[in-house]
RNA sequence: GCGGGCGUGAUGGAACGGUAGACAUAGGGGACUUAAACUCCCCAGGGGGAAACCCCGUGCGGGUUCGAAUCCCGCCGCCCGCACCA
């Protein structure tokens, strides 16, 4: 009678798995095939928590589908390009390469003692030359198509140390490691062409059928498709024009001033005679580039003393001000505020003392008019609301229909346009940095931009290069740079810019379809295995990642990689939640924290505690964070209790898009309980020959196949654990004959195996189960055991639950009512009165209403 | 600030608009043990009551419905994203 022994168990069936080579997709006609895919990893060097979460989610899905009769597809590799590495250059003096290499190397070995069924021959790196020289092929054939340009974009400028920062790295203002106050700078830069795909991108979300509606909403909000009105307002006392875009032209009458971006061209050319305006704009252009800055910050103009005639009433002039708050990427960079009918308008023109003028109120009901100090009035544009100050149409009417009309009578009159526009901008891929994917292109003085031979890719990144100098190591190596124009072939330097990462995982899941390929793809693989059947992630990724994923599977198309089918590269997406930790610091005097691992803190009455004594902060749980030292590392789980326990624990309890919390508890329950299945095997294959009541057992194993595979089914992992510990529970009580015993122990052992494999192969043989429960076909539930023919209906007195009956399922409406009525709570809770109502919802309740 | 989501016992959570709290954790009681650990059994939302049973209860305030954790409106709190973190 041999004990649980998750370390000895484990090691000896991934053994056999490997050996038998499970998990290596083939391509097999006789089967359909199955895609299951996580986001790759990032190879920050260690596993982490939530990675075991994400990815045995996956396994479950790959398991569950393998023993279901499918092909499956479940590859695994590396998002390898990226900052991280540099940092790691700069301070430790390793090299990006090397270090990221070792990374990878020890992830995975991590990786291996999870026994996951990943298909590690199809394993790559996105800084491997032959992944990124065939992202480099895809580049060449996007330019040649026009999916690829450059423009001027600002750029987050560290003036101390030379370099461009990401967003992440510009704190307060300020760069992360020098600290100098960090200034927008303008540079020319490559730019995918996604906004030519927006309208197909946000008509094609509807068919995302198999897609959280959530990431639908965020991903169309984030196209942002507006119908707007565009005009130009004439200035007085020049001769030129400010043209404005606006998605409310039924609030024109409502204007008080002109707002454009410091940006702007007419406000660049005014700030070079005026030296307050250039002060004013030279502060707006020190805050960062991120949005969320932008809109945070305090609203504020500066006057330019320029006036703008109404459309509507020429002699009506209104204000022009550069204002902070007003984006030159989006719409044509200059605006007319109403701040009766927008927040951001209203708290300017207060501040400014500039005129508010509803031009519509409510239809009915008190109204504090934002004239008098109220609210600026925003109902959404279905709401018919009666207009004050018409533009065009009917006095009431709908905001959505005044604004047509307004469009209509703009157009008629000949002094603006509708037009539609989105909020989603081209996708900014260069990156001044070396660690990513080489840009191949050259700039030749005579021939100006030439992309570089296709026979000549990779164009790899030069080994020798140091991080001692601020800037860009490739734009200081000049055997590297400095080369002949392929096309003339004079002088000519290589871009030095590289690419942002996010284009390195907008197609690997396309390459893994085919990882060896001298080609981007391989037409027959990516055609039999696109798309991904099952994609599964962080939500954080719903947007950005998602997005520009969705644009490359076209553009891949456009240029022959990808068949039109695989536009849409993810099915079905499930957005998991995240594993979270309580946070442990402490703070020094002058409020610098330092941060504790997990494993370096004791928690015991009064608090947590170090091993010194020293009492720490506890934060409550937050998304494990590398910088916040909130880590459970996975290894020493696994060593302790072994895989399965990892496994089972984050999946219970949590439903897959929530958070999880990782407790010491938690883990600890889900070891024991894995050795109580074990015992309960044992006590099956050990119980007496005969006993009594069989086909009770069978009728709860039979329900519980269907439980499972449905929860299964529908990604309700911790409903489906449940309902396995409801099972176990039922198992170890029954008093059934051994036969009996064994076939449901041997079925709990197969439904778990998705979760914890290990331990029911180990049961499955045990049990005398025939080869590998891996390879096993998946339990079917036999729908005659799971009907009954008697039901308990609760009895509610004005919704109140009162008492219950057991009735045949069904039982005839009037026999129910009946018994419901002749219930003895029933007629306490009636006292004589005559029920109004009796509602009887056949097999599910009764409710009667006094 | 804008967009999206979430909020249920001490804790994680369950519940096609139909018995709120399944399952589990921590806790309490008991059995086993010289003792402990392990294991097994029982109790357990709050309040009242000897009990039967009654009242209250799903972040807060309204509404729809025979019936709301679930749908609608308004608030509060937390989380994710905001285009150069991955």
């Amino acid at each position: 009678m041999a004990r649980y022994d998750a370390a000895q168990i484990e090691q000896k069936w991934q053994k056999a798995w490997s050996e038998a080579g499970c998990f290596t997709a083939r391509r097999d006609d006789t089967k359909p095939k199955y895609y299951v895919l996580e986001m790759f990893p990032y190879p920050s060097g260690n596993l982490h928590i939530g990675h075991v979460r994400n990815y045995t989610m996956g396994d479950v899905v790959a398991r569950y589908k393998m023993s279901t009769g499918h092909a499956v597809l479940h590859p695994m590799g590396w998002d390898a390009f990226g900052l991280p590495a540099e940092n790691a250059a700069m301070e430790r003096k390793v090299h990006p390469g090397d270090w990221t290499y070792q990374n990878i190397a020890n992830m995975k070995a991590q990786f291996a003692r999870l026994g996951l069924t990943l298909d590690w021959s199809r394993e790559f790196a996105t800084c491997d030359p032959e992944y990124y020289g065939q992202q480099q092929a895809m580049f060449i054939d996007f330019l040649e198509k026009g999916l690829v340009y450059r423009k001027n974009a600002v750029v987050n400028w560290d003036p101390v140390d030379m370099t461009v920062l990401a967003n992440e790295q510009v704190e307060d203002g300020r760069g992360w490691r020098s600290g100098a106050l960090v200034e927008r700078r303008e540079l020319t830069q490559w730019f995918f062409k996604i906004s030519d795909y927006a309208e197909d991108l946000l008509e094609a979300l509807d068919r995302l059928e198999n897609w959280p509606d959530k990431v639908r909403t965020m991903q169309k909000n984030w196209i942002g498709r507006s119908r707007g009105l565009q005009f130009a307002f004439d200035l007085s006392d020049r001769d030129d024009k400010v043209e404005v875009y606006t998605t409310r032209p039924d609030t024109l009458l409502g204007a008080s001033f002109v707002g454009i971006s410091p940006d702007h061209p007419l406000a660049r050319e005014l700030e070079a005679s005026n030296p307050d305006l250039a002060a004013f704009n030279a502060e707006c252009r020190k805050m960062g580039t991120a949005e969320e800055e932008l809109e945070k910050a305090e609203k504020r103009g500066f006057d330019t003393g320029l006036k703008a005639r109404h459309p509507l009433d020429p002699s009506w002039e209104l204000p022009v001000y550069v204002a902070n708050f007003i984006l030159m990427d989006y719409g044509t960079g200059a605006i007319f505020g109403c701040p009766a009918h927008d927040p951001r308008d209203l708290e300017f023109a207060r501040k400014y003392d500039l005129p508010v003028k509803s031009t519509f109120v409510p239809m009915n009901g008190p109204h504090t008019a934002p004239e008098d100090k109220g609210e600026p009035f925003v109902p959404p544009k279905t709401e018919t609301v009666r207009y004050t100050r018409i533009v065009a149409g009917a006095a009431e009417q709908t905001g959505d229909a005044a604004i047509d009309a307004a469009i209509d009578r703009a157009e008629s009159e000949g002094w603006g346009q509708g037009v539609t526009k989105f909020r989603l901008r081209d996708w900014g891929l260069s990156r001044q940095r070396y660690w990513g994917c080489p840009i191949p292109v050259l700039h030749c003085d005579a021939c100006g931009v030439v992309p570089e031979k296709k026979e000549n890719l990779p164009v790899e990144l030069p080994r020798d290069v140091d991080f001692d100098t601020p800037g860009n190591p490739l734009d200081r190596h000049p055997t590297w740079r400095d080369v002949p124009c392929p096309q003339c072939g004079g002088a000519a330097k290589r871009e030095t810019d590289t690419m942002d990462t996010f284009v390195d995982s907008s197609w690997y899941y396309a390459r893994f379809t085919s990882p060896g390929a001298t080609t981007p793809t391989d037409a027959g693989e990516a055609d039999y295995w696109m798309n991904v059947d099952q994609y599964i992630g962080g939500v954080e990724h719903a947007i950005l990642h998602l997005l520009y994923s969705r644009f490359f599977a076209r553009a891949m198309h456009a240029c022959g990689h990808l068949p039109a089918s695989a536009i849409e590269p993810f099915d079905a997406l499930f957005t998991q939640g995240m594993v979270t930790h309580e946070i442990y610091q402490t703070e020094d005097a002058t409020g610098r924290k330092t941060y504790y691992l997990p494993s370096e803190v004791e928690r015991r009455e009064g608090g947590a505690f170090l091993k010194d004594g020293t009492q720490v902060q506890v934060i409550p749980s937050a998304k494990m964070s590398k910088s916040k030292r909130n880590v459970v590392d996975p290894v020493e789980i696994i060593d302790r209790f072994g895989a399965d326990t990892a496994r089972w624990f984050v999946l219970s309890d949590s439903p897959p898009e929530r958070d999880v919390e990782w407790t010491e508890a938690g883990a600890e329950a889900a070891s024991k309980h894995l050795a109580r299945v074990w015992r309960i095997a044992e006590g099956a294959r050990d119980a007496p020959e005969t006993g009594g009541d069989d086909e009770t057992l069978l009728r709860e194993m039979h329900k519980a196949i269907h439980d499972v595979t449905v929860n299964i089914e529908s990604f309700g992992f911790n409903a489906a654990i449940a309902r396995l510990y409801a099972f176990a529970n039922t198992l170890s009580k029954s008093q059934a004959g051994r036969q009996a015993q064994v076939k449901a122990a041997r079925t709990l052992a197969q439904l778990m195996a998705p979760m914890t494999p290990h331990l029911s192969e180990e049961l499955w043989r045990m049990l005398g189960g025939e080869g590998l429960v891996t390879t096993a076909a998946w339990p079917k539930a036999d729908p005659a055991m799971l009907v009954e023919d008697e039901v308990t209906m609760p009895i509610q007195v004005n919704g109140k639950r009162r008492d219950e009956i057991r009735v045949a399922k069904d039982a005839p409406k009037h026999q129910v009512e009946a018994l419901a009525l002749a219930s003895d709570a029933v007629q306490r809770q009636l006292a004589g009165a005559t029920p109004k109502k009796v509602i009887v919802v056949p097999g599910k309740i009764v409710n009667v209403v006094v």
